[in-house]
DNA sequence: TCTACGCTGACGCTGCGTCATGGTGC
DNA sequence: TGCACCATGACGCAGCGTCAGCGTAG
């Protein structure tokens, strides 16, 4: 049939490196046959195969798998791909928001108004506002779902009472955010905060250890009826990130 | 002052592992002060500059850098955060490059026409496309702009020439797509490439090399009074990716 | 004394790059 | 005979995760 290759003649012809093909072969993705001498004999229908292993490469799934994919059938294909565009949408997601913060970081350095901390700040807040909108966003989600139906159950006097005392608790961290974590001020936020949400489920309900990790990951004014935030967009993210770190000190 | 944190408190605190921590640690990073028996021991200040590792983290900076820009002034944060954002920004192409693939390829499986080889020759196309328009760009510009010079030196009869020599050439290739690129019909396509390329340039100045790097990489369509593709869309890629191996067997 | 937590290695993972050492092809 | 090319290890990189084995706090 059609000639055969040498490695290094065969990389090039498919614009990958020797290397590559040595790794590959032995991952067992790409074996070629060999010559008495034991050197590596690519053909026509290896250059196939690595182009696909190329592509699958390209569109970021891991070896091993580009591996099963190849030797089984076309079935999984299509569902690999999907699982894929999934990650990879995530990734962008990610990328933006650090994009997003460099140039957030960028501008507060141009206006050369604090030192540094002022920088860095503005990067924590886009990370905060991922993990608000992101990564907890639906376990908590399960969370507060039976804490609303409670909220809609409730006779308008209790909810305005709660209003106001959602309000106010915002507005005394907000007062409170120089403080340390661990000073007891905080830690009466803390108990504070952690009564209001206890008034929206069964006290079984309201598992210490979910309060911890999800708790100050979301603000209450994402409920309806929820309270106002006190202040500018800024001191939101400071907030929870206080209230984070007050509630990590809590036993 | 303020209390102090074993590490297991300070990582939850700030939201990161004891195992980062201990990492972060080794790396001298961020190195607290320890106990007579050696536990590690943070504060507060501790905490400020652990929140400065994990916003330069967020945004993609390796930990190498950030130990040097915390070490360092500011002076180079603001350059820093330059470079990140086009590292960013690449990366960002990359990925969508990658998407599209994703969706091409999906559809391709949709139509259910071709077996696989259609699916993968889609994903194929971008990665052409993007090698095309990216990695390579820059440096080939360096080695056409001589030769448009030349090309606009030219008496309108040697263009006329030269375009129909480009467009006769581009079909022959489309209509050898199948042949094998170390076939004398190959070899004969890509001396023919060869001589046109160095028709825009003295002798001398044609590296071979860099024919063999960049040559297959770029449509002379590109080129102002360039020649017309011969055909559709598809055919645009699958020329270049045939001209790159046949170049590759090439002495 | 029991138990949770702290410490320091050390290997694993991903995809090769980069020697180092030694055999082949022409 | 020499020189370019091939082969097989093996370490390196980035950022931790995950034991393992052993001391410490309370």
């Amino acid at each position: 049939m059609s000639r055969t290759y040498r490695i290094r003649e065969f990389a090039e012809l498919a614009g990958v490196t020797v290397r590559a093909l040595h790794h590959y072969d032995r991952l067992g993705l790409l074996e070629p046959k060999r010559t008495a001498t034991g050197y590596r004999e690519y053909c026509a229908k290896d250059l196939e195969a690595l182009e696909q292993i190329v592509a699958l490469k390209f569109i970021g799934l891991p070896l091993g798998k580009i591996k099963l994919l190849l030797k089984r059938g076309t079935g999984d294909l299509a569902s690999a791909l999907r699982a894929q565009r999934t990650i990879l949408d995530q990734k962008r997601r990610l990328l933006d928001r650090a994009i997003r913060a460099i140039s957030e970081a960028e501008t507060a350095l141009q206006k050369g108004n604090g030192v540094d901390s002022e920088v860095f700040k503005h990067i924590i807040e886009v990370i905060e506002m991922q993990n608000k909108t992101e990564e907890w966003k639906k376990q908590y989600d399960l969370l507060v779902q039976g804490k609303i139906e409670r909220l809609k159950a409730m006779s308008p006097d209790v909810k305005t009472q709660l209003q106001k005392e959602w309000s106010d608790l915002l507005t005394d961290i907000g007062a409170a955010l120089n403080e340390d974590p661990a000073s007891p001020k905080a830690q009466a936020l803390v108990s504070r905060w952690a009564t209001l949400m206890g008034a929206f489920a069964p006290a079984e309900a309201v598992d210490p250890e979910l309060l911890k990790k999800f708790g100050a990951s979301y603000s209450p004014s994402d409920w309806p009826d929820g309270a106002k935030k006190p202040e500018g967009q800024a001191a939101d993210s400071r907030i929870w990130v206080f209230m984070r770190r007050a509630l990590a000190v809590r036993k």
